[in-house]
DNA sequence: CCTGATTTCAGCCCGTCTGT
DNA sequence: ACAGACGGGCTGAAATCAGG
């Protein structure tokens, strides 16, 4: 068995990595010496009878162990995000992020393993400082919490030529449904670029996507970055946005950019979809520069936590992200707006 | 110019979410 | 519980492109 194959099913401890739980345990032996020669004999055959129990047993868990996938616990500093990474920076941001770090420390570390791949070219060193030795293939949440958290994270290690990395990390994302038309588009521009897929087409048959799908999430991808970053979050852009905005930067590219610039310098005003209102709108609207705006961002510490709207028969309401008000606060919640409406 | 491959687009369906 | 809105995915047709 090769180093790496034996490092693979946890038999050896590669520097940096902590062994998981022992796959094999040594059967204790307790020799007792027989006091008569049929003892001995029955002992012998006992023992012997034992010994091939023994192998038996470690041939059945070697058998398990054959094609079976090891989990090894590494230090998140020893993986390195992938070149088709596919996180916008707002994926590790916010309360739903902090309560999933939150889940990860209460049970004590983190539990579902992430997947990994030995770099290419990486050297096992025994030096102090952490140098990667593994590239990641999904888990990109749980690696970056387990990193914050300064704990171990459970990897499975892998070896997975770049089409299979593609395509496992962009199933994985996909099946979750946790990844944004733009950071779709965002890799599988990347793969495109890179030459791994020499077509849409070919692409989209290799994830077993629709192809429009993958044109949709192509355009998003192409925007400027002005108009990207006049939405909210990019992660907030939805697949069929694609069309209007590709024919709004199509049909008059200074002006998108002039209205995209503009709604960036005022963004905190608007949600998403009236972002997408007023960049595709060939009309002149005020929509920024009326004076009661139909949504409010609401912030903490800069962070966008919710938002306060009017809808069309002029009631008030407020919605925070899941996580900044427990049910048990509602009650004071309320007080609160009594005591402002009491002024 | 013709043909086949590729990309884009419009319209429809279905499941989920939200408001009543 | 129900209806309407919305988002995501699928299908088929049109448009575009590249090679012979």
């Amino acid at each position: 068995m090769s180093k790496r194959l034996a490092a693979k099913a946890g038999l050896i401890q590669l520097p940096g990595t902590v062994p998981a739980e022992p796959v094999v345990t040594r059967a204790e032996v307790v020799e007792q010496k027989a006091k008569t020669a049929p003892g001995a004999m029955m002992q012998f055959l006992s023992s012997q009878s034992d010994a091939i129990k023994e192998a038996d047993t470690l041939r059945e868990q070697i058998r398990k162990l054959e094609g079976s996938t090891p989990v090894l616990s590494l230090q998140p500093e020893l993986v390195q995000l992938s070149k088709w990474a596919n996180r916008h920076v707002s994926s590790f941001d916010g309360p739903d992020f902090q309560q999933f770090k939150d889940e990860i420390s209460a049970s004590g570390g983190n539990v579902q393993p992430i997947r990994v791949r030995p770099l290419s070219g990486a050297r096992l060193r025994t030096g102090q400082d952490p140098v990667p030795q593994f590239e990641l293939i999904y888990g990109h949440r749980r690696h970056r919490a387990c990193l914050e958290l300064g704990i171990p994270v459970m990897a499975i290690v892998d070896d997975a030529t770049d089409q299979e990395l593609f395509e496992t990390m962009e199933r994985e994302n996909r099946n979750r449904k946790n990844l944004s038309a733009w950071e779709q588009g965002c890799m599988y521009q990347r793969a495109i670029d890179e030459g791994l897929y020499g077509s849409q087409r070919k692409l989209a048959e290799a994830i077993n996507v629709d192809v429009s799908m993958v044109s949709k999430s192509l355009a998003l991808a192409r925007l400027p970055d002005a108009v990207i970053e006049a939405f909210p979050s990019p992660l907030e852009i939805q697949f069929r946005w694609a069309q209007p905005l590709s024919e709004a930067l199509q049909k008059d590219p200074e002006g998108l950019m002039v209205r995209a610039r503009a709604i960036k310098l005022a963004k905190k005003l608007l949600t998403a979809a009236q972002v997408l209102e007023a960049l595709t709108s060939s009309e002149e609207r005020p929509v920024l520069n009326r004076s009661t705006p139909t949504a409010l961002s609401i912030d903490k510490a800069g962070e966008r936590i919710g938002q306060l709207a009017m809808d069309s028969r002029g009631r008030t309401v407020v919605k925070l992200d899941a996580g900044w008000l427990k049910s048990a606060d509602l009650e004071a919640f309320a007080r609160h707006l009594e005591a402002y409406f009491s002024r």
